[in-house]
DNA sequence: CTTTCAGCCTGGGCGC
DNA sequence: TGCGCCCAGGCTGAAA
């Protein structure tokens, strides 16, 4: 579920709660899952930063008292999956059953919870194994440039909404922040991504920063299945324009928003505006 | 190379 | 209340 807002609110909350603590026991319930053990064991090991790469969580962790260099843990929720930190060690506020949890020397633990089961687990003992490679970028670094960014489209006939999705080009956006940026800046999610012209791709390129800064500003979206490490709630849905808006009316036109399907995904826009 | 499509999982919401 | 659908924010790998 979570798209880069979201994995960056989560990433920022567990980094302010977390950094400095040692993890004294790690356990995975889900055997779908599984963790490396003896050298690249968790526990024991100290939480040196939080952070976002792409879609992904990931905690840095130094060595501790093992001896052995510094390791990353990198989570990747998928559609459901939600990382809790619970100050007091326990799971509350959550239906759901674990799939694993860390606990810290210091009190607290952190549990990750999936409900679909499609979130992932790492141990990397490098940051090549988890860093998108060079050629792929970040809408919120310096790296999205124009001059890439219009290299990068270039020839591409796919469409523009598929197109922002891709994680091997750019990472981070997913179906609603495709959606809700070509609404934007106008663009109709069906026009092919080689298409658009230079004055285009300017607004295109100012419309995924903006979008996505006010997202995190807001704590991400909030659906039924995605709640913040605090189990709480973010705001940023009473800001979509035109996602799960199907037949609703379009606020800059008045025209009607449409759902079609595009790779299998739902796409919403408006057609009498977004051209 | 491209595009399509099933599969991974579970639960919520809908119409009947 | 119950059943059978359809839907869901991601991504992979096989097939066409």
């Amino acid at each position: 579920m979570p798209e880069l807002p979201e994995v960056e609110t989560v990433a920022r909350q567990l980094h302010e709660a977390m950094q400095g603590l040692r993890i004294s026991r790690s356990r995975v319930f889900d055997k779908k899952l599984s963790l490396p053990r003896g050298a690249l064991g968790l526990t024991g090991r100290v939480i040196n930063k939080v952070w976002r790469s792409g879609k992904q969580v990931v905690l840095s962790l130094d060595p501790g008292r093992s001896g052995c260099g510094p390791i990353w843990l990198v989570v990747h929720l998928r559609m459901t999956g939600r990382l809790i930190w619970c100050a007091n060690g326990t799971l509350d506020r959550v239906g759901d059953k674990p799939r694993a949890r860390w606990d810290c020397e210091q009190g607290g633990a952190l549990f990750f919870c999936d409900t679909r089961r499609f979130g992932t687990l790492q141990v990397c003992q490098s940051e090549e194994e988890f860093l998108p490679a060079r050629a792929i970028v970040d809408p919120t670094t310096r790296n999205f440039t124009m001059r890439w960014f219009r290299q990068a489209l270039s020839g591409s006939s796919q469409p523009i909404k598929i197109w922002l999705m891709r994680q091997d080009r750019l990472v981070g956006l997913g179906n609603i922040y495709a959606s809700e940026i070509l609404y934007d800046c106008a663009l109709s999610p069906l026009r092919p991504a080689g298409s658009l012209n230079e004055e285009e791709l300017r607004e295109l390129r100012a419309s995924t920063r903006k979008i996505l800064r006010r997202a995190i500003q807001h704590c991400g979206v909030t659906f039924s299945d995605f709640q913040d490490s605090r189990g709480e709630m973010g705001s940023y849905q009473v800001y979509l324009r035109v996602y799960g808006r199907a037949a609703g009316t379009c606020k800059r036109c008045g025209g009607s928003i449409l759902r079609i399907v595009q790779a299998q995904r739902g796409t919403f826009y408006c057609p009498g505006c977004q051209k």
